[in-house]
DNA sequence: TAGATTGTTAATCGATTAACAATC
DNA sequence: TAGATTGTTAATCGATTAACAATC
């Protein structure tokens, strides 16, 4: 279906074009060229057209893209077109902030659970779930085909949970721990470091003033 | 103080950098070279020091880096021997789970207030903060020398503020909000797009399987 | 002094941009 | 058919890696 060993860098450009195809089609446009879109994006004309033919061409000579079938393909391609089972270990602030955040529905994730090792918030209810401990992880895991757990606890707690996400198979992990993840291969790893990222902003302000 | 232009690559690398020194720290290990320091974070020597040059020198031949001094400098580069003043805006799952997240403050993130457009939670306290309407933005900008706003309101709250913290003359934008934010060059933005995070990770979960 | 390891230059690799023939 | 715009190849640019002289 497409080129395999697409670069990290083309993937990270797949959400925005896909958010930018979702904007046209909720204003009504049903075609679109490379050109105009580069406009409304800021990057040229050339790399989106490299980039969207990483995955086989989806427009038309003399008149551009459809927008509509374009954004249905780009979704597909990010697998949105499939339904994800999420569990997130980790009831604190994070965690209940993403349980509670309903827009990951719209795209087809759903969460089916939520774990915390703390006595204090087991049994307590997040949205309409129960925290439960990390010892049903395994069990949860396999009897609701989970394919996805989001880390949402301290370092210690997260890397000490990798051993039974590996044996339970699952296929991703959306990290929030501020730490690496040391996992096989076969394991997708996606890391969201907050604290990283404050920290790029605070260099871009004080480079900025210099 | 170093080369102007430093690359987006180079300063996303900076925080990771930092966060391992402050491993070795922990550690108590006072030396380190680039060759052993590339095992642990699996890149390359190379780019390690290529990486560090950019600020110039920080090692010494024949010995390698000391662990204590690198630090300090990658903290210096990052901004994080200054203080920093920050608002959150939206008070929703998001604003008070980072209101909430105490990490930040050890690095010098400070924040002084929480806001939100929402009438049902103006008044509210979240952790020792009263929840205050945007209106008393402006004067609560600059009454508290606050320098980032953290944005986590649904995109038109956030789009509709811009105007108001180009005016103030905000340093920083950390954008939660699912859209790119149009503001002059003299405001640095950070964003932190969930979302599409959570959609790379759905990309290489799909193909991965392939 | 000899060994180790940096700082830095040069070589390679990959990503972006430009150009244009193909084609709707 | 003529005009527009893609898909794709070629040229450029930048980032990574390799190599090694400088030096602690």
């Amino acid at each position: 279906m497409h080129d395999k060993n697409i670069s990290q860098v083309v993937i990270s450009r797949l959400p925005r074009y896909f958010r930018y195809l979702g904007d046209l089609k909720d204003e009504g446009k049903e075609r679109i060229s490379s050109g105009e879109l580069s406009k409304r994006m800021n990057v040229t004309a050339s790399q989106i057209r490299q980039d969207f033919n990483h995955f086989g061409g989806f427009g038309q000579q003399g008149y551009g893209y459809n927008v509509n079938y374009l954004y249905d393909e780009i979704g597909k391609i990010l697998g949105l077109d499939k339904r994800h089972n999420l569990i997130i270990i980790g009831a604190g602030n994070l965690g209940q902030a993403l349980a509670n955040y309903m827009n990951f529905e719209r795209r087809g994730f759903y969460v089916r659970g939520i774990f915390d090792n703390k006595e204090s918030l087991i049994g307590t209810k997040v949205r309409d779930m129960t925290v439960m401990p990390v010892e049903d992880l395994k069990d949860f895991i396999k009897e609701n085909s989970i394919d996805i757990a989001v880390l949402t606890l301290p370092k210690q707690g997260a890397t000490g949970l990798i051993d039974t996400l590996v044996e339970c198979k699952i296929s991703g992990i959306w990290n929030f721990a501020h730490c690496d993840l040391d996992v096989p291969d076969s394991i997708l790893v996606e890391n969201v470091h907050l604290t990283d990222s404050l920290m790029k902003l605070s260099f871009k302000i004080h480079d900025h003033n210099e």
